[in-house]
This record gives C-alpha cells, sequence and structure tokens, in this order.
RNA sequence: GUGGCUGUAGCUCAAUUGGUUAGAGCACCGGACUGUGGCUCCGGGGGUUGCGGGUUCAAUUCCCGUCAGCCACC
C-alpha cells in the first residue's frame, strides 16, 4: 500500500507518527500551510523547505476555476507544475462551493452555483471533483462534502452530513474508476524522479456540526464502507463556540481507528492546534498564518500582536525572542511595521514567513514532547504563557 | 491696481428657501478574521465652517471689512 501510518511514540490520546506518501514522508503532529492557487501566498518553495514544511494543500474549486484543472494535468501535474516536489493534499472544493460561491443549489446529484471569479454557472457532483483531484494530481484528495454553518441546528446537521456520506461512496467508485483508465501524469525528465504515485489517498470527512451523535454516526458509518489511508475532520471553526469544537474533537476521536491519521480541516490558531494535539489530532491547514500575517497580526509565545500598532513605531525587538525564523533573525518590529504602513509587499512576506514558521515550529515541538512523554506539562506551560500574555487569545 | 470665483476634519467634498449636537469617503487610531484576494467587516478620535464685525429668535448659509489662493482685465 502506498500510503502507511506508523505510530512512534504516544501520550494520553497524543500521537507522534510518520505518515508515508508517494511523495515522501510526514512527521505527525504536522501543520499543512495552505497554498490554494498553487501558492503558499508570498512563499516559494525553497521557504518552505527552509521551514520544514512537508506537505502542503491546494485546493480543487479553486484551481479549477483558474487556471483549470486540465491545464495543471497538461503542465504535468500540481506537483511540477508548481515545483513542489514534496507530498501535497488538494481540499475538494466543498468548503469553497459554500463559502464563496452564490446562489448555490443543492441536489442530490450535486451542487449547482456560480463562480465567485466571474459569476459563470458551474455544477459539482463527487464525480467532477473527483475528476478535477484527479488532473490535480496530488497524494491525498479529500472528498467532495457538504459543509454547512457551525451552528447548524440538529436536522440540519444531519442531512448534511448523510448526504456528505452518500456523496463519499461516489467519490470512491469514481476514484477508483479513475486509477484504472487514467493514470496520473509522469515527471518530465528534468524533475527528479519519484516513487510509483499512480495511487491517491482518499480521504473521508466526519462531518455532523456540534451534535455528538451526528459525528458517532458519521463516523461508524464511514469506518464501514472502506479502509481509509486517513480520516478528515469537517466543518469545525466555522463559527461554533471553541468548548464545542474541543468536544467534537473528542467525539470524533473515540469514533475513529486510533491507527490512521486524523485531518482537522481548516484549523488553526496556535492554542487550537495544541489543544486538538492533546485530544488525538495528527493534521492541520489553516489559512490564518498567511491571511492574518497579510492583515499585520503576528503569532508569538506572548500571545498575539498587531503590527501595525503605534507602539512598535520605533521597538527595536524581533517579532518573537524565541523565534528563529527568517524574518525574526534579521528584522526589527520597527522596521517591519514600517513595511505594513508603507504597503510594502516584504511586510507581507516577512509575516507570512514568520507565522508559517510559528505553526510549524509548534507541530515540531508538540512532536518532540510527545516522544519525550511529557506533552501534558509541555502544553500547559506553553498555553499558560500565551494566553496570560494574551488577554486576546481565549 | 480693478473685477470675478473659492476658502468647511490631515485630504477631497456635503449640508434642504437661514432652522436640532456641521456629515461622508479616504487617511489616522483600535479590534475582528480558522478546508485564503493584499479583501472585507466592526468601533473610535478629530472641525472656534480663513479671520474680525454686523443683521436675525437662529448664520456654513445674508451683509461689511480683512487675509489667502485661483482666473480675467489694465
Amino acid at each position: 500500500m502506498a500510503f502507511t501510518f506508523d505510530i512512534v511514540a504516544k501520550t494520553g490520546s497524543a500521537r507522534a507518527g510518520v505518515f508515508s506518501t508517494p511523495h515522501g514522508p510526514v512527521e505527525t503532529p504536522a501543520f499543512m500551510p495552505v497554498g490554494t492557487l498553487a501558492t503558499v501566498k508570498s512563499l516559494d518553495p525553497d521557504d518552505l523547505v527552509r521551514m520544514g514544511a512537508s506537505m502542503i494543500l491546494g485546493n480543487a474549486y479553486h484551481l479549477h476555476l483558474r487556471p483549470g484543472d486540465d491545464v495543471v494535468r497538461e503542465m504535468g501535474g500540481l506537483h511540477e507544475f508548481m515545483r513542489w516536489d514534496r507530498p501535497i493534499l488538494t481540499d475538494s472544493g466543498g468548503f469553497q462551493v459554500f463559502s464563496l460561491a452564490q446562489l448555490r443549489t443543492i441536489t442530490e446529484e450535486g451542487v449547482e452555483f456560480q463562480s465567485h471569479l466571474d459569476g459563470s454557472r458551474r455544477f459539482f457532483t463527487p464525480e467532477i471533483v473527483m475528476q478535477i483531484e484527479r488532473n490535480l494530481g496530488a497524494d491525498v484528495i479529500m472528498q467532495f462534502d457538504h459543509v454547512i454553518p457551525g451552528q447548524s441546528d440538529e436536522p440540519t446537521a444531519r442531512d448534511a452530513s448523510e448526504r456528505s456520506v452518500r456523496w463519499l461512496e461516489r467519490c470512491l467508485k469514481e476514484l477508483q474508476r479513475l486509477e484504472e483508465t487514467q493514470p496520473l501524469e509522469q515527471p518530465r525528465d528534468d524533475f527528479p524522479p519519484d516513487n510509483p504515485r499512480n495511487h491517491q489517498a482518499l480521504f473521508p470527512i466526519v462531518q455532523g456540526g456540534i451534535h455528538s451523535q451526528l459525528r458517532r454516526e458519521a463516523a461508524e458509518r464511514i469506518r464501514g464502507l472502506y479502509d481509509w489511508p486517513g480520516f478528515g475532520i469537517g466543518g469545525l471553526s466555522v463559527g461554533e463556540e471553541k468548548d464545542a469544537m474541543y468536544e467534537m474533537i473528542e467525539v470524533v476521536e473515540e469514533a475513529l481507528p486510533k491507527t490512521h491519521p486524523r485531518y482537522l480541516m481548516g484549523v488553526g490558531f496556535p492554542e487550537d492546534l495544541i489543544e486538538a494535539i492533546g485530544r488525538g489530532v495528527d493534521l492541520f491547514d489553516c489559512v490564518a498564518p498567511t491571511r492574518m500575517g497579510r492583515n499585520g497580526a503576528v503569532f508569538t509565545h506572548d500571545g498575539r500582536l498587531n503590527i501595525k500598532r503605534t507602539e512598535y513605531r520605533t521597538d527595536p525587538r524581533p517579532l518573537d525572542a524565541d523565534c528563529d525564523c527568517a524574518a525574526c533573525m534579521r528584522f526589527s518590529r520597527a522596521y517591519i511595521r514600517h513595511l505594513f504602513v508603507s504597503d510594502e509587499i516584504l511586510g507581507l512576506r516577512l509575516l507570512s514567513l514568520h507565522n508559517v514558521h510559528f505553526l510549524l515550529s509548534i507541530a515540531r515541538h508538540a512532536r518532540q514532547a510527545i516522544i519525550n512523554g511529557d506533552y501534558d506539562s509541555w502544553s500547559r506551560g506553553w498555553l499558560s504563557r500565551y494566553r496570560t500574555s494574551s488577554p486576546l487569545a481565549v
């Protein structure tokens, strides 16, 4: 089997593992920087490698609309297109259809919607999304799911969750057909040769809103369908209370096999990573470090700070004294603030660099703490410092 | 020198025949952002309406003077 997950250490529910893919291993817990449009905004592959990123994300919805998944396929697949030879995971676009697109009409067959770029009418089905993700050629591909707001009531959440499971069955069937009929593009001669990589790992997504019973039922039904290489946990950090999110993670952790990787989609903030790792989550992705970086927010060990504030106008210190990222090793808060206030590109880049590094670093340290067997004390100390210094972090 | 036009928030402009506490956009100062547009959203500070008089119950608005800028003509 092309995808394996080996757990090397455990502390309570927290696990340190190695997830193997055709493009190399992913040491978990891992944070995956988001590169929606085949780029982690403002960072290039060398930056990401230097920071120790192993797997990154692409997005089926966005890449289908532009440049087109057919274009990516013709260019040799997403890895070669963006020159990233480590693992890639593509999100199905389910979240985007429900967050960006307009005039959604949902049926059992699929979703009709309007592109957020030009308003053109589009139709996504589980089969079409699998074809898109096949063309992109990522190592891990997410099922097409039905995403709903975090505070949705039980009937709404049940409807969406059960539809997601039915769509999952169709995704699996279509992927199996594609693997028979459409081999992935082979790398070009000047690209480092890789493992045989015709197989893509399809991750199901456990939905169910903030309703424990729905979460359990979804996990149960999904497990009964196939021997999945890993599991997505979706529909969280979409407006619900943090306590509800943590509770749902615990419920799903109980209901999923302990032998497989769990990927908490769209999370998160530093404190969320640490809380969720303690509850057995292995993989994360989040736009927060880059998007918030572009808006001036900086993650530090002493909580979040806003680089635009006047108080940093002549502050000679680095963003975070305990950070060894490229921005902190070289530049002052005063300089980066100046870049921001002046709308200079470098400001966006340096904060994105720092924030991504910060989350990658949390995952690395968490992994080491699990291996050392002292995750509880490490995480308590980390959270205490972060929350004490920052009244903004709940 | 003469005639005309214009002076309202840091900037660009509003303010009904003279009628509540002079508004808006941008800028500035805070805050939000969790399966991505550098977007967007929320809140805040800021004006002796160029200056000095006058008319009026009431003046950004009408009158006189004055200062500044612009235009035209000597």
